[in-house]
DNA sequence: ACAGGGACAGACAAGTCTGTCTCCATATCT
DNA sequence: AGATATGGAGACAGACTTGTCTGTCCCTGT
């Protein structure tokens, strides 16, 4: 086992990560890059290593096996894609928290417009590893994570039954991606509109 | 084998255990549980044939490659769940052409209870594949011939803008769909209750 | 009766995958 | 300086994958 965590504090100088690239980051970087547009089994570990410019014996040093990588993998995109990207630009693109609600669907429209459109990871991964699978058990979690900044953006606005308004307007969040995949990049107005409708049946009650 | 075959209205077709003279039928009954379970990439040809009684040669006798079963196993799926499952069986719930489109999540509830749910095949396919393959591209045709199911239902019921009121519809049945896979066996009556907020907006001209 | 086609069985090729291993260079710590 | 840890490059093993090929059997048409 690596025990170099029984040294005191920064017993490593400063500029040993501060030189050089961390081979953990740029695996991270290629697995983000790969695994978000061509899906887990459509990456083998040796593209991995040789796209991060990492040797196979550095990458099993870092992660005992490919799964772990892709847990590392999940949680990042759940950091970058879901929090920074989605998740933050919808709050910032509205004043009210139901006008944040439906920025989602404003953000989700030119997230569509993207050339390098690549759907939602979490879905993908679910689906490709199926709810069995630890890694399709994952996420679901992410998934489920998502849901909880909709139902957290619900109780702010005051709207009756945020847990289950969270999960109506979670399907329409799935399935305007997928129909997005399908080359509908009008999905996103589409999902928008039902979702209004959806915040007015959950206001009057 | 898995017994499940025993219990009512089964996702397999009536000649899926019985053709059991022809090698084509007995290939296709095996690619049709396989593939519907487990996806394309994590079925091999090997398991195929040894699952079917078939031989290799038998096999590529039949078709030239796994890409060529695929595509016949799509054209099943089509007419067994597409058609006969979902379709034909919310055309038997409803008396209105409004009643059937309602149905449709009925028969999905249903759908999503049972212990062999295993998700959309073309949205599985698609997403796995990409839209970019020859596979996914099929998947898509397949998934606007769903829309064209429910675009006639709601031309039908004379429903405004029946193609654009179709897409929408369509998001609420994929986004329904995903829900399910990730345990929301309730995830029906939500899309269902959306689903008529879009009739009556479809309604009124 | 006999020839031929279809099907079964399985070896085999060529390539993929994950994961382990060795060898060597380099950089830091004692 | 010597010891230790980390990195790159890549050989290697074993278990997959798709697809081809060679046999042997059986069933059917003539």
């Amino acid at each position: 086992m690596t025990a170099h965590e029984a040294a005191g504090p920064t017993l490593l100088p400063a500029n040993a990560m501060a030189g050089r690239d961390d081979p953990v980051d740029r695996i991270l970087a290629a697995a983000y890059e790969l695994f978000s547009r061509r899906g887990i089994r459509g990456v083998g570990v040796n593209e991995l290593i040789s796209s991060s410019g990492v040797s196979k014996a550095t990458f099993y040093r870092h992660f005992p096996g490919k799964n772990d990588l892709v847990l590392a993998f999940l949680e990042l995109r759940d950091q970058v894609w879901t929090a920074d990207l989605i998740v933050a630009e919808a709050r910032r693109r509205g004043n009210t928290a139901e006008e944040q609600l439906l920025a989602v669907f404003d953000v989700f429209g030119d997230w569509f417009k993207r050339t390098d459109f690549e759907a939602c990871t979490f879905i993908n991964v679910l689906l490709e590893m199926g709810p069995g699978h630890p890694l399709g058990q994952a996420s679901i979690d992410y998934l489920s994570k998502i849901r909880g900044h909709i139902q957290a953006l619900a109780e702010e606005a005051g709207l009756d039954r945020p847990e289950e308004f969270a999960r109506s307007w979670h399907i329409l969040m799935k399935g305007s991606i997928i129909s997005a995949t399908e080359g509908d990049t009008l999905a996103s107005r589409r999902a928008r509109q039902m979702a209004r409708w959806l915040i007015e049946h959950h206001r009057s009650l």
